[in-house]
DNA sequence: CCGCCTATCCCCGAAAAACAGGAGTTTTTC
DNA sequence: GAAAAACTCCTGTTTTTCGGGGATAGGCGG
């Protein structure tokens, strides 16, 4: 059981294609059998041929990588797809993961980790990087508070400047139970009025 | 004069700085002497040795970009900083140059333009990628409100959550005078109330 | 010197939000 | 099937914001 895995990237950025290809290109059961910058030129690869494991970076210029994830994933199940981004904010992570990838690993990772999450995902297994494991077990337990659907609804419509009555003529409901979701609001985020109130919201990225 | 062009890189992304090395490693021109992975230890390399050019990512774990590249040029004002960096934010851009950065390219940068930029600014003259200064000039033809010193302490101040009455306590004015300043953003920003005023001033990053 | 901008201040009235407290119905969850 | 949570609605009062005004004073550049 010998095999070399194959490994495609896809990531708008050329430095950091290269930075891959230099970082893996003494890894003797590793074997890069090319890369894409964008979505299309990744779909079009696939139609010829399948590697292993796809690196693909999670922002991407036009399509983002979240939906060439889910997209890959339906036509091409088989292929294990490493999430690979900048950032660990644990949005991005649990929306790359629930689209069906089957890793998350950071840009700054070592060459040890980057060749742990191949190998270990090219199994079916789960791999996540050290710091994005440790910000997705932050996110849950730093209570971000949990939102009900209405309140949502309430929330993004007092962002884009509704007064409660404008908001109840939208959502079908009296201005008295808007005023109630927003109170909840309130007190769900800790917030002492509607100015603190979308602040918290945005860097809590609930808008 | 046909010296090497030393470059040192900052960048606490490993697969990029290989990237980058990658990319220079046939330019006769340009002679990489090492690099950092934090500002900390860019400062202890500059040290011992200077560089012609820094080519320093403006997102750093610890200190941002922006700082480390204000310590570097005030110590050593001979040394042209490239900036780096996958947003092409004017905000960021703006930031960069003003602490002393003679260009600013992209991460998707193509080979020659790294070659371009970092040719230009040993000359002291200065160079952005397409991209960046298309952004730059977009943001510039997009009016993004200026607003001024008093009114941005305001603004700020209401995004934490304090009524005109605590602001004008805390700025030691009026109310009305707060009031007034508040109006003024309301209506630079084309805000209908506090919440979209906070939304669109968090989208247009003024807090 | 005369606009233009900034910053300061003031008034009024209407609208909206915040605060307090209660209460009924549906839906989900255990 | 009961408890919990979500959603709905109500009556008040107080505070804050919003939309109109108008006014003064200093700085800065044409």
């Amino acid at each position: 059981m010998n095999m070399t895995i194959k490994v495609f990237i896809v990531d708008d950025h050329y430095m950091v294609i290269e930075g891959i290809r230099s970082l893996l290109q003494h890894e003797t059961a590793i074997e890069l059998v090319g890369h894409a910058m964008s979505a299309d030129s990744c779909i079009s690869f696939l139609r010829q041929q399948q590697p292993d494991v796809i690196l693909m970076d999670i922002n991407l210029a036009e399509k983002s990588g979240i939906e060439l994830c889910a997209e890959v994933k339906k036509q091409y199940p088989g292929i294990f797809i490493l999430g690979l981004s900048t950032f660990n904010q644990q949005s991005f992570i649990r929306k790359m993961m629930d689209n069906g990838a089957s890793g998350y690993v950071l840009k700054n990772v070592t060459r040890e980790e980057l060749v742990e999450g191949i190998s270990t995902i090219v199994k079916g297994k789960i791999y996540l990087s050290h710091e994005a494991a440790r910000s997705l077990r932050a996110s849950e337990e730093s209570d971000v508070p949990v939102l009900t659907r209405r309140e949502q609804q309430v929330l993004s419509l007092i962002a884009e400047g509704l007064t409660n009555n404008e908001v109840a003529e939208k959502l079908f409901i009296s201005t008295t139970t808007v005023d109630t979701h927003r109170k909840s609001l309130l007190a769900k985020l800790n917030a002492r009025n509607t100015a603190s109130l979308i602040r918290i919201a945005t860097q809590l990225q609930l808008i």
